[in-house]
This record gives structure tokens, sequence and C-alpha cells, in this order.
DNA sequence: CTAGACCAGATTGGATCCGATATACAATAT
DNA sequence: ATATTGTATATCGGATCCAATCTGGTCTAG
């Protein structure tokens, strides 16, 4: 017996098929607050019937990505600056607190993969990959918590600010600036200075929120109050 | 129109209540850890058909209550030691973080309303409501934060403690301690100190943490080392 | 001309049907 | 006797079909 076998009872349902495609298109903002997800076009496009879509849908709707009402069908939702506030200061507790017991079980291997997803980041000329790299980043260095549940749950805050981040990261400096904070929270690490990389890292959550909430603020004064929700 | 008008849009799907009857079934211990649930067993207990029971088994599945493996059927899922622990201490930190932000905004009627269900907490003569009442005096508490999301996110690890916290209460002292202290919190936040409020709460939290543990420690020393997973 | 009834198409929710897979047990070969 | 293979049944995932509801437009009454 020479092959290789590979767990088939791993392999995704076509609903976790169809949940992960339009995870990802919400997360990077292709599909926008207030769009349909009309079934019969996703189930086209999949080319499946409308059950494994109805699966998908509730699976977002449980993570908060999407609104289903009763006979008008679903619709991404968008966050206001408050419930995006929100979030991220719940990120702040979170992120610190896992990243503050990950550092001590930080092996030099860990760190080199982190400064090398690092790096990339700091290369990348693609927009469209900041984001995904960004927390790439973030999640290796807290890979070494051990903390699956904070980290489920960090992963669905992270799912709900994505598309906010990744408008963040585009701003005059975000990305710069973005990438200088990541290199001092990298660098705490590697030296084993968890209340130090703890504090980086809400710092840099923080920075994110604030300049988010300008941004927003501004493009409110210019548009008048809208969908406050 | 003297009629109390209801949102017609807000009445569940037969999807929904058949989730909200499993979940209220897991929490409460009514279903156990391994326990299989069988789609068209259930479907006939409610009258449906399959295809609402496998919509509320993907909504538990996303709330972490049950495992569905491809093929085989869903199975509600346990805690260990370890993952229990971990849950209980995202609770310090998120329980530590809500109730200071809600004493600063907690009315003299919120405060009533919470000596109430305490009180009620201390005089139920019947265990199978102590769990609920100890749930409903917390999030009663913390229903001033207005913070929608860490309420969420606290709810979810509630779900995932409730059946070990409610076996917590039955223990020798379990529900006269936990009365005494949601008595000292009470007062705590009645006298307007969020952060004394918020050491009580996690001291509260800490300590059902660990007689859980040395129940469990105790239970394992008993039986032997059985499913660590 | 406008407000409300009403009809048609679109869309969702749920039921039923069918193929795929797992599990348990019987049959068979070595 | 044991191990392997075949088969029967239970159960699940997905497709298709039907019923319930929403939406938009049209028509009629005032």
């Amino acid at each position: 017996m020479v092959l290789k076998g590979v767990d088939v009872s791993k392999t995704v349902s076509a609903g976790g098929l169809v949940f992960e495609a339009l995870r990802r298109a919400i997360i990077e903002g292709e599909l926008k607050d207030g769009d349909p997800l009309r079934q019969d076009e996703i189930a086209r496009l999949f080319n499946t019937s409308r059950i494994p879509v109805r699966e998908a849908i509730t699976m977002l709707e449980q993570q908060g990505l999407v609104k289903n009402q009763r006979y008008k069908g679903a619709v991404v939702v968008g966050l206001s600056v408050a419930e995006a506030s929100e979030i991220f200061d719940f990120r702040c507790i979170i992120d610190a607190h896992v990243i503050r017991a990950a550092v001590p079980h930080m092996t030099p291997a860990l760190i080199a993969e982190a400064r090398a997803i690092c790096t990339a980041f700091a290369s990348a000329s693609d927009p469209l990959h900041w984001g995904d790299l960004n927390r790439s980043f973030h999640l290796k260095l807290y890979q070494a918590s051990d903390l699956p549940f904070h980290l489920a749950s960090l992963s669905n805050a992270m799912d709900r600010l994505d598309r906010y981040v990744r408008a963040q990261l585009l701003l005059t400096d975000g990305h710069a600036r973005a990438n200088a904070e990541h290199l001092e929270i990298l660098e705490a690490c590697a030296r084993g200075d968890a209340d130090g990389a703890a504090d980086l890292t809400v710092a840099h959550i923080r920075g994110a929120k604030d300049t988010l909430r300008e941004h927003l603020a501004k493009i409110q004064a210019k548009f008048g109050a809208a969908e406050t929700r």
C-alpha cells in the first residue's frame, strides 16, 4: 500500500462550497451592502439546485454576513459606524489576549513564516491581496496561542470587518502604516515581549478603527446622513 | 386601532422553530454529548419534512453545538476540560468588558428587575430553572451595555457552556454560592462601581470554572481517562 | 385624476422523490 | 476458522415539484 490516502469525509458538500464562495465574495467586497442573493441565480452559477444555496445562506446568516427575510430573500448586511466600532473594540480585547497567550509558544520557524508574510505584504503591488496577507499575518502569529475558540470568534469578527479594513488599507498611507506596525509587532514577538506585542496590536487595530471612522465621517458629511439603519 | 401589532416578518420559519427546540434541548442537557440527531425522526416529531430539520442542523453546526459528518449524520458535541476552560476564560474577558460598559447606563428600574431575577433564583426550588434564571440575571445587567455584537458572541459562549454551568449549580453549595455572588455583583452595580462589578463577575465566572474543573477531574480519576477527544 | 382592488410574474419555503454512502450482516473462499 | 466480499437496510445529500408570499403593474370606481 503505497497510495497516499486522503480523508474523503473532509471533502466539502455542495452547500459548503457555495458558502465559501459567497463568504469570500462578501468579505472581499465583491458583493456589497444591500446586494440581494437570488437563490436560483446562484444555483445556476454553481450548477446545483437551490437546496445547497439555501444551506449556504443559512450559514451566512448565522455568521451575520447576510440577513434573510422570509419570502423576500437574503441581502448582504453592512455595518454602521457604531457597529464597526464595536467590533473593532471586540477585536482589541480578543487580539490582545490571544497574542499574549501566543508569544511564549512562538517558535523561530513561526516567526520566520510570519516575517515572510510580512515582506510579501510590504512588496505586494496588487491591492487585492493586501487584505488576505494582512489577515494571514495576524492569524499566523495567533496560531501559536492554542486557543481555538478565541480564534473562531476572532475569525467571525474579522469576516464582518474585512471589507472595511480592506478599504482602509487603500487610503493614503494605510498600507505603508500597516506594514510598519506589523514589523513592530513582529519584533516584539521575536524578543518574547508578550505585553509589548499586545499593546502594539491594540494600537494597530485602534488605529485602523480611527482612520476608518474619520473616513466614513467624511463620506457621510458629503452625502448626508445615509443609511444609518 | 387597539390591536397590538406583531411584526409578521419575524414569525419563524419551520427551520427556525426546530433550531430553537434542538438548541434548548442541547443547552439544557436533554440531548447529551454524542447523541445522534436523526433527520427523519426529528422531522416526524415536528410534523415537517426533513428540509427544515437540515436547516436547523446547519445552524446548530455553525454555533458549534453539533458536528455533522457527511452521510453519517449529526451528533451533539460536548467539551473537553481544556475547551470548557478556554471558553470560561473567554467569558471572563468579555463579561468584564460588557458589564463595565453597562454599569454607567443602568437605570434604577433595570437594577430592580435584576434584583427580582436574583430573588427568584434564590428561592427557586426547581433546579431545572436555575440555569435559565442565572443566565437571565447576567443578561439583564448586560442589557444596559448597548453592545450587541459582544452580547451575541457571549450568547454563543454561554450556549456552549450552559450544560456544564447547570451541572455546576447542582454541586454542593453551587446554587447558594452563585446566589451570594450575584448579590455582590448587583450591589456593585447599584452603587455605580463598574470596576468592582467587573472584578466580581470575573471572580464569579472563574469560580464556576474552577469548581467545574475539580468536579470533572474527580470524575475522570474515577472512570479513567475517558473521551479527551 | 387618484386610491384601492386585483391579477400575473417572480421568488422563497417546504414536501417528496431519487441517487449516493455508510453500516451491519450473510455468504464464500482460502 | 478467519478474512474478504457481496448484499440489504438505514440514512443522508441533492433535485424536482408544489404551495405560500411578495412585488409591480393594471383596471375600475368615485
